[in-house]
DNA sequence: TCAGTTTATATGAAAATTCATGTAAAACAA
DNA sequence: TTGTTTTACATGAATTTTCATATAAACTGA
């Protein structure tokens, strides 16, 4: 089925392999009970890390009242805790509770499995290119 | 600002490469007055092509149900014509009206001249090698 | 042809997301 | 300090998306 003007489009194409590298991983991820959004907060607060609602939403590239809302439903779950900045009083900090912990930890297991799997079913050669390009693609262009 | 376990997983780098080169267009996009997913749905019918629902939603990866609604939508702005498939009617066929192609003619010019932007600022070498590890990680397992 | 099954889309209710804006704290300037 | 501006997050209403299921057409085998 070929999609015409995008099929050999940049973006498409990113936006496909995107698409079907986190799907795969995201049947996982249902299995747990959690949405791609909700694994995506665990996972980038999974490193002893504590992060302001801001930081969250461009990590999870969603927007701000979408991560409010979400944290808020996470936190009633029990998975993550919110205080309010030591600092700054306008910031909300999140970091993941004890059960928040748990569930996610087979779940980072499970990642890392399914990144090799990935990535050796590409090829060594093209594995290193990939992420060499993907951080040349990621940085803001100077 | 390190995104801990994820900032060298695959599928997130990927995800960000995505978010980050589509992001820039859909600026674009916004100031036509459509979203990413109808932009999506003009481009993928660019070619004089006709698709049914479930063709659409795959392309423009999205799911069935929001497909249905959002062509309905904008069938209703006079961007799109639906009609039952010829030979099989439970489908429901899509095309661009004479509006939808004007709408989205200027836009097809500027996503060439945005994606040849994105290349030359990767460098030759690196853009070649990037749709081809697409391409391979586009196409399902072997 | 007729039941049973599968396939393609539509639909309704619930949930999530978004946009615009509100609130409050911090930063800044005079 | 005080007034002004900026920053960080919350919130409400409107829109969109999703999940489950309904509907209806096509297919299958006896």
């Amino acid at each position: 089925m070929s999609a015409g003007f995008i099929d050999d489009y940049l973006p498409y194409l990113l936006a496909r392999a995107s698409h079907r590298i986190s799907s795969e991983f995201h049947a996982v991820v249902a299995q747990s009970g959690l949405s791609p959004l909700e694994w995506r907060v665990l996972a980038s607060l999974s490193g002893r890390v504590e992060r302001s609602i801001g930081e969250l939403a461009q990590i999870v590239l969603a927007q701000q009242p979408t991560v409010t809302k979400l944290v808020v439903r996470m936190e009633a779950q029990g998975l993550l805790v919110r205080r309010a900045g030591p600092t700054d009083r306008r910031q909300a900090l999140v970091r993941l509770s004890p059960a928040g912990r748990r569930k996610v930890a087979p779940l980072l297991r499970r990642a890392r499995t399914h990144e090799r799997q990935v990535l050796a079913a590409l090829g060594p050669a093209h594995a290193q290119d990939l992420k060499r390009v993907l951080d040349a693609l990621i940085t803001p262009p100077a």
